[in-house]
DNA sequence: TCAATTGTTCGTTGATTAACGAACTATAGA
DNA sequence: TCTATAGTTCGTTAATCAACGAACAATTGA
């Protein structure tokens, strides 16, 4: 078995942070485990190649956004909440908030009108 | 005279956004607007050919982050605050305050000890 | 008009990136 | 032990990126 590198709390980068969360398929899975929770990488709702998730996993891990723990076969992806509020406050709760904003609104624009029973 | 392209307010991208913020030289140039407020490229503070700079100034409008002017044969940029504020409520504000947490600890990791008089 | 200042554009280079499939590892369960 | 499941690693490809210098454009001021 291999084990995992996750950055100490300290060490967590502001710019590999961003860079990290710039991603639209890695901000998905961002905004999934802070829904969700705790998920293995199957479960990550993402049209993309195993192969290719397992990178994104990987950059998210290293950027200390999350972290991954070992269970049977799977491993189970989770958000360095803690962590990152501590050294970055309010900036986790700020990217999540603004990834809602958008989808609600890319949404409303896709409907013509406001229905009462859709 | 060239027209600059600034995104509508609701075409400000939160990925495009992130990815912008993610390169130490426009953070940096970010932050350096925060605190000084509008200014033209030749007074960031950034060790790269101004050719580089020029690109990303580019980069940094694109995204929505900041807007440019011209006044005689400068360029000055100030940042977009109430756009961003509006599309991505506290964002900006994380950013910047986790950039100055990590400058500040930075800083005081290079001191050995708390010096009186420095 | 001419020179200096400020910034943009262009072309290039080397590095990085996201994507994929194939091959591999490790564990759980039959 | 054998098979299925879950992920990782590797090699490749096409695209993008940051950096630079050279050349260009636009404006100011002498």
């Amino acid at each position: 078995m291999k084990l995992l590198h996750h950055p100490d709390r300290k060490d967590i980068m502001l710019t590999s942070v961003l860079y990290a969360l710039s991603d639209p398929v890695r901000l998905q899975m961002v905004a999934q485990m802070h829904s969700t929770g705790e998920q293995p990488c199957k479960d990550f709702d993402v049209p993309i190649a195993k192969s290719t998730l397992s990178q994104h996993a990987r950059t998210l891990r290293e950027a200390g956004i999350t972290h991954t723990r070992t269970l049977g076969t799977q491993r189970l992806l989770s958000l360095r909440t803690d962590d990152l509020n501590a050294r970055f406050p309010g900036l986790l709760d700020a990217v999540l908030r603004g990834f809602d904003l958008q989808r609600r609104e890319a949404a409303a624009d896709a409907e013509p009108a406001e229905p009462a029973q859709p």
